[in-house]
RNA sequence: GCGGGAGUAGCUCAGCUGGUAGAGCGACAGCCUUCCAAGCUGUAGGUCGCGAGUUCGAACCUCGUCUCCCGCUCCA
C-alpha cells in the first residue's frame, strides 16, 4: 500500500494538488464538459477568493505602501506597432522543425542560413547567397512546405542524429492575433498582449505628467496576458491565458543596480510573508539575458516538480522607452530637476505570475499530517493558508440544529459577514464541518454550544492546531480581524 | 511536437481470456447526537472521455480523436 502510494506520487508529483484543487472548488479545467481546452483553467468558488486576495495583497503592498508607486489598468488590445517596438513580433514567431530521430527542435531558417554560411566558407559565396535569397523568398511567401523541401534538397542533417528525418516546418506564433473592425485586411490584425509591461511603458508619460510623478517612481498593473506556449504543462504553471502582477520602476540612469538589488530583496520578503516556506524559495540569476535586460534574477519556488520561476526581477535599462521613442517618434524623456538633465529613464521591473503565486501558495499550504493515537490515528489534510489570504475567514457552526443554537449562530454570522467572508453551516456533525473547513483553509471555526446559551461565549477553533479557546462572542470580530489583517504581512516587507 | 502512461459516479478506484457496470468515501433528505470526516434509514448520480470499426454482443479488441500526467524539446 505504502509503496503503491509512493510510486503514484513519484509518477505524478502534482496529482494530489490537482485533485484537491478540483475537489474543493479552487481550479477547474476550462470547458471541461467539452473535454477541456488545453492549458486553460478556470478558478472556482474558493479559487477566485484566494486569487483575489493574493492580487489585492500585491496591489496594496505596491501602491498603498509606496507613495511613489501608482497603478494603471491598460487594455489587452494595443496598437500593433507596440509589439514591433518591444521586439515581440520578431522574437516571438519562428519557423520550427523537429528531427524525428534526435527529437531536437531547430529554427528552420537558421538551419538553412547555416548551410548558406558553409557555402561561403567553402569558397562558394554565390551559391550561399543564392540559397539565402531562395530562403528569403519562401519565408516571405510563407511557403513552409517548400522550406522543408529546401532543407532536404540541401541535404541538411540534424547535427545530433545525423539524419534528415524532419517533421513539417511549422510557424510558431507565440502571440495570439485577432482582428479589430469588420474589415479583414492586414492592417486590422492586432495581438492579445503577451505581457502587461508594454501597457505601462506606453503610459509612462501620461502617468508621470498627470500624476506629477518624480523619478524614481513606479507604475503597477495586474492583468491578463496571453502566450501561445509551444508546450503547456504542469497544471496552471504554464497557461495560455495567465495573469501578471507587474511593476515598472523608473529610475535615473546609473542608479538602476541599487534599485534592482532593493526590489530583489523586497520581493523575496513578500513571498515569505505570504507564507511560502523560506527553504523552498531561492534566487536564480539569469546567465543568458534577454535582449532588453542588463541584469535579471528569478525568484523560484520549489514546486513538487522542482524549483521554478514565480517572479522575475529585471533591470530593463532604457530599452523599452527608447524603442517606443523611436517607433512613435515621440520623446519618452523626463527632466530631472536635481541633475538638470533630460533623459530616458531606466527601468527595473518586478513581474510575478498571479497564477504561479497562487499555485505556489496552494502547493505550500496543502498539508497532510497524522493525528491521534492508537486506533484513532488517521491522516488529516488541511490547507495551511495565511489567514489574510484564506478564501473563507470563519465558519459559524452551531453544535447542533436545535435548542436555539442555530438562532444564536445566525446572529453571529449576520454580525461578522459585513467584515469577513464567512460560512454558516448547521448540517451534519460538527466534526465533518470542521474537516470541510480545514480542506478549504478556513483559519477559524466558531462553535456555538450550550454554554453559549448561558454566558454568550463561543469556542474558536484554530485550523492548524485544532485547538480551541473560549471567548465572548463580542470578541470575535477583533480576534478574526487582527489575524486576517494585511498589516501582519506588510510589516514584514 | 516526439516518446511513454492514463481517462469507469463528485473523489479514490475495482471490473479475469468480450456477455450492455460495482465498492468505499462524499453529496442530498430524515432520525440520532453538547466538539473533530461517528451511527442508523433512505435518495440521487455513470450511454465506462468522444467517434468509428470488428463482433450475435464492446468498459474490455482495432483505428482515429480530445484531455490529463511524466520525460525530452521550447520558453520576452
Amino acid at each position: 500500500m505504502a509503496s503503491k502510494n509512493k510510486k503514484t506520487q513519484e509518477d505524478n508529483p502534482l496529482k494530489n494538488v490537482i485533485a484537491h484543487a478540483k475537489e474543493y472548488g479552487f481550479i477547474f479545467q476550462s470547458s471541461e464538459v467539452y473535454d477541456g481546452l488545453q492549458a486553460v483553467y478556470d478558478y472556482g468558488q474558493y479559487g477566485v477568493e484566494l486569487k483575489n486576495n493574493i492580487k489585492k495583497l500585491w496591489w496594496q503592498s505596491m501602491v498603498q505602501l509606496n507613495d511613489n508607486i501608482v497603478g494603471v489598468d491598460s487594455a489587452i488590445f494595443m496598437h500593433p506597432t507596440v509589439w514591433k517596438a518591444s521586439g515581440h513580433v520578431d522574437g516571438f514567431s519562428d519557423p520550427l522543425v523537429d528531427n524525428k530521430d534526435s527529437q531536437k527542435r531547430y529554427r528552420a531558417d537558421v538551419l538553412v542560413e547555416d548551410k548558406a554560411a558553409e557555402y561561403v566558407k567553402a569558397g562558394e559565396p554565390e551559391k550561399g547567397k543564392a540559397l539565402e535569397q531562395k530562403l528569403g523568398a519562401l519565408l516571405e511567401a510563407e511557403d513552409l512546405e517548400a522550406v522543408r523541401q529546401l532543407i532536404i534538397d540541401e541535404e541538411i542533417v540534424c547535427p545530433v542524429s545525423g539524419t534528415d528525418n524532419w517533421t513539417d516546418v511549422r510557424q510558431f506564433n507565440l502571440m495570439f492575433s485577432t482582428e479589430v473592425g469588420s474589415v479583414a485586411d492586414e492592417s486590422s490584425t492586432i495581438y492579445l498582449r503577451p505581457e502587461t509591461a508594454q501597457g505601462i511603458f506606453v503610459n509612462f508619460l501620461n502617468v508621470q505628467k498627470t500624476g506629477r510623478m518624480k523619478i524614481p517612481f513606479g507604475i503597477a498593473q495586474i492583468g491578463k496576458a496571453f502566450r501561445n506556449e509551444i508546450v503547456a504543462r504542469q497544471f496552471t504553471f504554464r497557461m495560455r491565458e495567465f495573469e501578471q502582477m507587474e511593476m515598472q520602476f523608473f529610475v535615473r540612469p546609473g542608479t538602476e543596480m541599487e534599485w534592482y538589488e532593493q526590489w530583489k530583496e523586497t520581493r523575496m520578503k513578500w513571498h515569505k510573508a505570504l507564507g511560502l516556506d523560506a527553504e523552498k524559495l531561492q534566487y536564480h540569476d539569469h546567465e543568458k539575458l534577454a535582449h532588453y535586460a542588463n541584469a535579471a534574477v528569478d525568484i523560484e519556488y520549489e514546486f513538487p516538480f522542482g524549483f521554478k520561476e514565480i517572479e522575475g526581477i529585471h533591470s530593463r535599462s532604457d530599452f523599452d522607452l527608447t524603442q517606443h521613442q523611436e517607433f512613435s517618434k515621440k520623446k519618452q524623456q523626463y527632466f530631472d530637476d536635481e541633475v538638470k538633465q533630460n533623459y530616458v529613464p531606466y527601468v527595473v521591473e518586478t513581474s510575478v505570475g498571479a497564477d504561479r503565486s497562487f499555485l505556489a501558495t496552494f502547493c505550500n499550504a496543502l498539508t497532510t499530517e497524522t493525528v491521534g493515537e492508537g486506533e484513532k490515528q488517521k491522516e488529516r489534510t488541511f490547507l495551511k493558508l495565511h489567514p489574510a489570504i484564506a478564501p473563507v475567514k470563519a465558519a459559524i457552526l452551531p453544535l447542533n440544529k436545535k435548542d436555539g443554537l442555530p438562532e444564536i449562530a445566525q446572529e453571529i454570522f449576520e454580525d461578522l459577514k459585513y467584515d469577513f467572508n464567512c460560512i454558516y453551516e448547521e448540517k451534519q456533525t460538527i466534526g465533518k464541518r470542521y474537516t470541510r473547513q480545514d480542506l478549504i483553509g478556513t483559519p477559524f471555526c466558531i462553535a456555538i454550544d450550550y454554554q453559549t446559551l448561558e454566558d454568550q461565549t463561543v469556542t474558536i477553533r484554530h485550523r492548524d492546531t485544532m485547538e480551541q479557546e473560549r471567548v465572548h462572542k463580542d470578541e470575535l470580530a477583533g480576534i478574526i480581524g487582527n489575524a486576517v489583517s494585511f498589516k501582519n504581512i506588510f510589516k514584514q516587507l
